[in-house]
DNA sequence: CGGGCGCTTGATTTGAATCAAACTGGGTGG
DNA sequence: CCACCCAGTTTGATTCAAATCAAGCGCCCG
């Protein structure tokens, strides 16, 4: 059975008061909307000028088109994430990443006002914004470095922290390869060959393609050919 | 004369009383600490745990060294930007890009109740938070898979909205060379380079390197060869 | 007046894109 | 039930854009 909109929220919710953090759920949950999205579904539909959302399971991509087709993925939404924080951008898309994807989705007005009577509320907002930037300003620093081996090492590093499956030493990727490339801003096959060497090297393990075990940690620190 | 803080507040708030902004002006006002840095001079005392800030004047730049040396900046903060919206992160530095860059620094909490007692400066905090996010945003798309080509005149395209000197014409780079190839990812002498085919095909202008006045405006949207 | 920083240009090297093709596994339809 | 199909992945060969190496220029500041 998966975890609903009530069980997400109150494990988000932080406050001593456990009577007014009930209370707080309760409120929250009854303003959710919930949607099931599948694979590679567009749930723009979703947020907007009056919307707001958080994804309860699964993954949410968000990414630009470029006028020649490439797919450029500027953030990828897992549980606990709220989509649509700032004013809607037209210029940006939602897919859901994999099937069984859902999300609940808010009235922006009523949110607020939820904040207003739930401090905690109004703090979780808050709280998801400040972690939105310094996820940008880290993934900036990924673009940003010079080799496609150290992106995807780094990017590598960012998801076993980000997911933690079992211990940090292994991940399930949420997205495919392509996915992967359009988020670092290089080629497929590069992904691939990077990961091949990695593996070789053995700082990695790959049961399958998406099952990553991260063998070497210090692999995401320094530079190496 | 240079713009007095108060002046600055006085343009940044926004609210129909004008009575109440006079007074949210003048208890900013109070509350901030004035700092005048000069080139390249470290700013971090700035802003941290307890601090926030914002740029009077000037140019302050938000950057992360790696072990190798390489610089990266992550941001460019200029007049009625703050730095520090989020708690501190020892791993980003801030310096001031040019001389007489001067700061005006809070206290945060301080700041907060001001935010409590006038909401039109918790508003001004939210908008800058929000302004950031899609600035950072919008890098990471230069920042993707595009030719160097490409960056250097989303650059300028980025830079022509923001500082929008006369009629949006032309451009007064508040940065170097290296500050833009740090900032792109790229090398200086493909900057210039690049610079330099621009200019040569007729889409700007320089009167000096950093004067650029932007002919082709529609150079900001496609590629070409 | 000298020095250094910022900028530009040229030659060479290299890492990653592109082009091309084969493999895998899971799902579908015959 | 099996064959096929296709999305996702991998590997190899070639090309190309940008980094690197190298050097010269102008100008502001000391």
């Amino acid at each position: 059975m998966s975890e609903t909109a009530s069980d997400l929220f109150y494990f988000l919710l932080h406050n001593s008061d456990p009577r007014e953090r009930r209370e707080a759920v309760a409120a929250v949950a009854a303003a959710a909307r919930e949607t099931r999205c599948h694979r590679n579904q567009p749930c723009n539909s979703v947020v907007g000028r009056h919307c707001i959302a958080c994804v309860l399971s699964g993954a949410v991509r968000k990414f630009a088109l470029r006028s020649n087709g490439q797919r450029q993925i500027v953030d990828l939404l897992i549980r606990g994430d709220f989509l649509g924080l700032g004013p809607a951008d037209p210029g940006f898309l939602f897919e859901a990443v994999s099937n069984g994807t859902r999300v609940a989705s808010f009235n922006r007005q009523r949110l607020n006002s939820l904040g207003v009577r739930f401090p905690m509320i109004a703090e979780l907002i808050q709280r998801c914004t400040i972690e939105r930037i310094r996820r940008l300003e880290r993934h900036l620093l990924i673009q940003g470095r010079i080799t496609a081996n150290e992106k995807v090492r780094a990017y590598l590093a960012e998801m076993g922290e980000r997911i933690a499956s079992n211990g940090g030493q292994a991940v399930e990727l949420p997205v495919t390869r392509y996915d992967i490339a359009d988020h670092l801003g290089i080629a497929v096959e590069t992904v691939s060959r990077t990961m091949t060497a990695l593996k070789r090297r053995g700082c990695i393990a790959l049961r399958t393609p998406r099952h990553v075990e991260i063998h070497d940690t210090s692999m995401l620190s320094e530079s190496s050919a």
